[in-house]
RNA sequence: GGGAUCGUGGUCUAGCUUGGUAUGAUUCGGGUUUUGGGUACCUGAGGUCGUCGGUUCAAAUCCGGCCGAUCCCA
């Protein structure tokens, strides 16, 4: 039987290949007819509903409501905030016709939705009374990629929900913008298992339009760095040519205090590319759309009779609280789905078989080990639920030990340059000078990815200019 | 942004130099099989050779544009 049918390429040989051969071949997504675009198939679907449903929980719990956005945004309206516009402009698709009428002021296809959410926020909002005001919306953002398009890293359309509140103080919003990085880094630890780091964007690198922006950046296996979700601090920038103004309690009228945030299906390329291995994808058990395979064993029908009523017996046991499948096809031999739930990164496998019924106990096969064990039958329940946590456990121990050995603290600029082509993450000291920032990039193509919350200030010099540094950073180069 | 490679049934592939309507495998349908890590066999189905144009009696093959994909390096 040929190898052809799994993923042909080793994950430490060639990454990039690696990577798009699980996402065709475990069916999580496939190529659209159009570039840069792709079609997110049911598995992969499944996979985002399960983190959408997490943080949809957690945002409505912390009073967030759920609203929904038409997808264009007429010209005159994405352009009113000029930075912004600048910004979004080289890679926003527009809309210049209906039928053969050519449409005067022209339509994009929303990159973010900022301008039409707070052109519409300014009519809701009068007094201090309608704040704060708190609106989330699950959609697709569009933004044209024009080279090297990769499936959930770099679609030029993306599942993604972008939130958008307003406040009455500075203070109030600042202590969103944080609430909901939280909210985003507990999802991300917990849901996905990847471990992340927490901070602001430098100037260069924060949402055109936002007073600050803060991130949460993950270490990806092949030494770059993945952006995971940022929440931005967007201050009066957007309220005052929105006109988004309230009468406080003194009954003078302030402009608001905004925030917008967002996290996308990118999520979904790190969990690729962070637990998956040789054999395909490797899913934590909070996010996979099937926990459990059981794969029953049998050659004649009078074992498959008794099999698959033990395998049902299972499955019965365990279908209230974990997502089990039995493979019951009878055109695959078991070895065969072996392979294939593999390379679907399924996390648990039960095999039974005769032999194990005479024994009264089935085989458990862990996906991120591949390790067996067995199992009585009559602990079922909380075996299986047991193994699933350690998995899950597991999963981010190992992703967290990646990340501690891929970040490095360094001062000296020659080692700094070899560090990046091993593909780190450097902490080093910054003067804050974005001349520096512009010339590290140039010469060892490492971005200042972010400035950690809980960095120490440090005197020693800055990495490019020995000048005295402001603030310890990390460069990585970056997806 | 720079470079390279590529596009032939669902998937992978032969054929292209030396133009004459397409090879094999796998998947898929029907059947016979089957001892715990990709069973074996029988049979059937499936292709306007990415697309548009040019050269030619004749184009998968030669030439050009476009569309799309992949990899490598900024």
């Amino acid at each position: 039987m040929s190898k052809d049918i799994g993923i042909t390429v080793s994950k430490k040989e060639n990454f990039s290949e690696w990577y798009t051969q699980i996402v065709i071949k475990a069916e999580l997504a496939d190529y659209a007819p159009v570039k840069g675009l792709i079609v997110l198939r049911p598995y992969g679907y499944s996979i985002w509903e399960s983190l959408k449903s997490s943080l949809d929980e957690k945002l409505k719990s912390t009073g967030h409501e759920n609203g929904f956005l038409p997808v264009l945004i007429p010209e005159s309206l994405l352009s009113k905030e000029a930075d912004h516009f600048a910004g979004f402009n080289p890679e926003v698709f527009w809309v210049t016709h209906s039928g053969d009428a050519e449409i005067g002021d022209k339509l994009a296809l929303r990159p973010t939705s900022e301008t039409l959410a707070y052109s519409m926020y300014s009519k809701w909002i009068k007094s201090w009374r309608d704040l704060p005001l708190k609106i989330n919306f699950w959609n697709t953002a569009l933004r044209a990629e024009i080279k090297a398009t990769k499936p959930f890293l770099r679609t030029s359309e993306f599942l993604w929900q972008e939130g958008h509140t307003v406040h009455a103080t500075r203070e109030e919003a600042e202590e969103e913008v944080k609430l909901i990085l939280d909210i985003y880094k507990k999802t991300v630890e917990e849901e996905l298992a990847i471990p992340v780091i927490t901070g602001k964007k430098s100037e260069k690198e924060k949402f055109v339009g936002a007073v600050y922006t803060t991130t949460m950046e993950s270490m990806m296996p092949d030494g770059k760095a993945l952006q995971m979700g940022t929440s931005h601090f967007l201050g009066q920038n957007f309220s005052k040519p929105f006109d988004v103004k309230f009468l406080d309690k003194n009954n003078v009228e302030t402009f608001a205090w905004q925030t917008s945030w967002g996290v996308s299906w990118r999520l979904i390329g790190a969990l690729i590319m962070v637990h998956g291995d040789d054999k395909g994808l490797v899913l934590p058990p909070r996010v996979a759309p099937i926990q459990v395979v059981i794969v029953p064993i049998y050659y004649s029908d009078s074992d498959k009779e008794i099999v698959l009523k033990k395998t049902q017996e299972i499955e019965q046991t365990l279908k209230n609280k974990i997502r089990v499948r039995i493979d019951a096809r009878d055109e695959w031999t078991p070895g065969y789905k072996f392979h294939d739930w593999e390379m679907k990164g399924v996390p648990l496998r039960i095999e039974v078989g005769p032999k194990d019924i005479a024994k009264g106990k089935m085989v458990l096969v862990r996906r991120d080990t591949q390790k067996k064990s067995d199992l009585e039958f009559s602990n079922t329940e909380i075996g299986v639920e047991s193994i699933l946590k350690e998995i899950q456990q597991n999963l981010f121990e190992r992703a967290k030990l990646l990340l501690k050995e891929r970040t490095k603290q360094v001062s000296d600029f020659d080692k700094f340059k070899s560090e990046i082509e091993n593909g780190m993450f450097l902490e080093t000291s910054w003067c804050g000078d974005q001349n520096c920032e512009e010339k590290m990039k140039e010469s060892t193509g490492a971005d200042i990815r972010v400035i950690p919350f809980d960095n120490t200030k440090t005197d020693a010099p800055c990495v490019s200019c020995k000048r005295p540094g402001k603030e310890n950073v990390i460069f990585a180069r970056g997806y």
